[in-house]
RNA sequence: UGACCAAUGGUGUAAUGGUAGCACUACAGUUUUUGGUACUGUCUGUCUAGGUUCGAAUCCUGGUUGGUCAACCA
């Protein structure tokens, strides 16, 4: 553990953004300020994918002492809303982060319709009356260059007249728009003269019905960017090609021009990660909302009981780099257990009970068992746990026909109720069917766990509930959303709501100890030998409703 | 038949011209009153063909493969 944290210290890696950062710290760029921005647009909830790049944003400010914004780029009103502007800020703040400004797009809209104009005086810009069909069919393939607009050479006088009546709200939604004028026979699309301002009478959730005309993203972001003093600007890879616009802009503008730096945005094996999709999942009832405990969404991590370390430390595991890149849900899962190995609090719980009854133990006895309350912190203390003639066991903890590598109760052998005694196994009952429906044992009575004779070894150890004071709760299980790995590879004429994974949720009914539970929504406990459950947002004092984080990993179910 | 980007074990990610390392996964073992945790070990990798160099994962050239770009979305 030591050697590794010096090894870390020693020779610390840096991801290739680090690295540039570190290059322009040492040739003394920006004054060595090092300022990020975090620029989610309010349309959708945010996903563990954002969850990398606001630990990367926020997380490399911190690391060279600088800041780091948070900014909504609201320039398209007709897709967004304060509800998700909302969720945003919670997710960000959970997560740990604190902005040092939180801006909109939207506040910049006055700056940006000045330097508008100003580019359309310097003959950089033109109002094109085109339709949205033949600007589309105009702009040209990839392959084979573009035709210029017949209104691309307007006089500067006529251009600003027109674009002040676009302003004023003398047009039609989509009459013209306001282009920068570039290059029509670029290879790069995005400079084959881009729209710069459409007209969009929309009312905005901000700014009301001041505006009628929007700017667009590229004409947005890398100015908002540079009145905010931003130094790196990083954005996924598919905003790469847009650099050279961004680029543009800055110069076109003489403006502080911020560096636009691309990663590699994140993919998990067994999950979609798109906003489109997950909205169809809500909207088509595929799951119960935003915070199903299934969805990759932030919250839907957090009912599910993920911890914000957990995620920070998932994010900083799978690095960054440039490359396209899937990562297997088992990281995401290892990452989990990891931290709440060390806090989540022990209990016992049988989630698949067959009773167990102790021939030779006294009718209506009932002592109380010291349990410990997390093997991993002596400092979370123990507590008493009751113990009787009857007690619940899982169904799989018995065999009649046991293999040999099978370590828990079959008859005629030892196993130990944990923090309890070591039984021996005797008899079963079973209905007509053949069903198991109880199993008796005796239990050694000096075998109590802290005497001497409890030292002895005993191969198997497993858990139990008092059958007589034990409380009833809902646990909810669940599993991975989608059963194939890739759900977003379809063939022709499918989606990828048919890769949905039916098992992806099962409700049980288990008996749970009765001391110590702490029924605050979100409260993390280990079901011992079981998994990693939290309580759940629907749970009342009536009924309690967990749900399952991740199971334990299981190397006896894995054998089998 | 364009431009841009990328290619390192099963999955990610380091090595910045000098011994290919780390994490996850898988497998094996030690410890264990959780078949958990912890610890130890094993398997598996530089897309390809040339070139530069004493030396190439790294630099150059060609090829191959994958991704992105043709919203008045971001």
């Amino acid at each position: 553990m030591e050697t590794k944290k010096e090894q870390l210290e020693e020779k610390p890696l840096l991801n290739f953004i680090e690295a540039k950062i570190e290059e322009d710290l040492k040739l003394g760029k920006n004054n060595g300020i090092v300022y990020t921005r975090f620029p989610p647009e309010p349309n959708g909830y945010l996903h563990i994918g954002h969850a990398k790049s606001i630990c990367l944003n926020f997380g490399i400010a911190k690391k060279y002492h600088g800041k780091t914004n948070i900014r909504f780029d609201d320039t398209n009103p007709v897709k967004e809303d304060v509800e998700y502007v909302d969720s945003i800020k919670e997710d960000v703040k959970w997560l740990g982060f604190d902005w040092a400004g939180e801006y909109y797009a939207s506040d910049y809209f006055d700056q940006l319709y000045l330097w508008a104009e100003q580019l359309i005086k310097e003959g950089k810009a033109y109002v094109d009356d085109s339709s949205q069909e033949e600007i589309s069919k105009n702009r040209g393939v990839p392959t084979s260059p573009g035709i210029e607009s017949p209104y691309r050479n307007r006089s500067v006088e006529e251009n600003l007249t027109l674009f002040r009546k676009m302003k004023a709200g003398e047009f039609a939604d989509g009459q013209c728009v306001l282009r920068a004028k570039i290059d029509m026979a670029s290879p790069n699309m995005h400079m084959r003269d881009p729209i710069m301002y459409r007209i969009l009478h929309a009312h905005h959730h901000r700014t009301g019905n001041k505006w009628c005309i929007y700017p667009m993203y590229d004409y947005a972001h890398g100015q908002s960017d540079s009145i905010e003093g931003i130094t790196h600007s990083i954005c996924t890879l598919e905003f790469e090609v847009h650099r050279p616009l961004y680029d543009w802009f800055c110069e076109a503008l003489h403006i502080h021009h911020p560096q636009q730096i691309e990663f590699a945005r994140l993919n998990i094996n067994y999950t979609v990660m798109s906003k489109r999709k997950l909205l169809q999942l809500v909207k088509e009832n595929y799951v119960s909302g935003w915070d199903d405990p299934r969805m990759p969404t932030i919250c839907g991590l957090r009912r599910r009981g993920y911890t914000p370390e957990s995620i920070r430390n998932f994010a900083e595991t799978i690095g960054v780099a440039k490359r396209e890149n899937v990562i297997d849900i088992s990281l995401l899962e290892f990452c989990v257990r990891e931290d709440l190995n060390k806090r989540a609090l022990r209990t016992m719980a049988v989630l698949d009970p067959v009773k167990l009854i102790i021939d030779n133990y006294p009718d209506n006895q009932t002592e109380m068992m010291d349990a410990v309350n997390n093997p991993e912190d002596i400092s979370a203390g123990t507590r008493k746990v009751p113990f009787g003639k009857e007690l619940w066991i899982e169904r799989a903890d018995f065999m009649e026909n046991p293999p040999k590598n099978f370590f828990r109760m079959t008859i005629g052998k030892e196993v130990r109720l944990k923090y309890a005694y070591i039984v021996q196994c005797t008899s079963v009952d079973k209905d007509e069917q053949g069903n198991i429906t109880a199993i008796h044992c005796q239990y050694l009575p000096e075998t109590k766990s802290g005497m001497a004779e409890s030292n002895r070894k005993v191969k198997g150890t497993i858990h139990w509930v008092s059958a007589a004071h034990c409380k009833e709760a809902e646990v909810r299980l669940f599993d991975r959303l989608f059963a194939v790995p890739d759900p977003d590879n379809v063939e022709e004429g499918h989606t990828f709501l048919e890769n949905l994974n039916p098992d992806s949720l099962k409700i049980q009914t288990a008996y749970i100890e009765p001391n110590f539970l702490d029924t605050k929504p979100l409260t993390k406990y280990q079901f011992e030998r079981i998994g990693y459950f939290c309580i759940d947002k629907d749970s009342t004092t009536d009924k309690l409703v967990f749900n399952r984080t991740v199971a334990l990993k299981d190397s006896w179910a894995k054998g089998k």
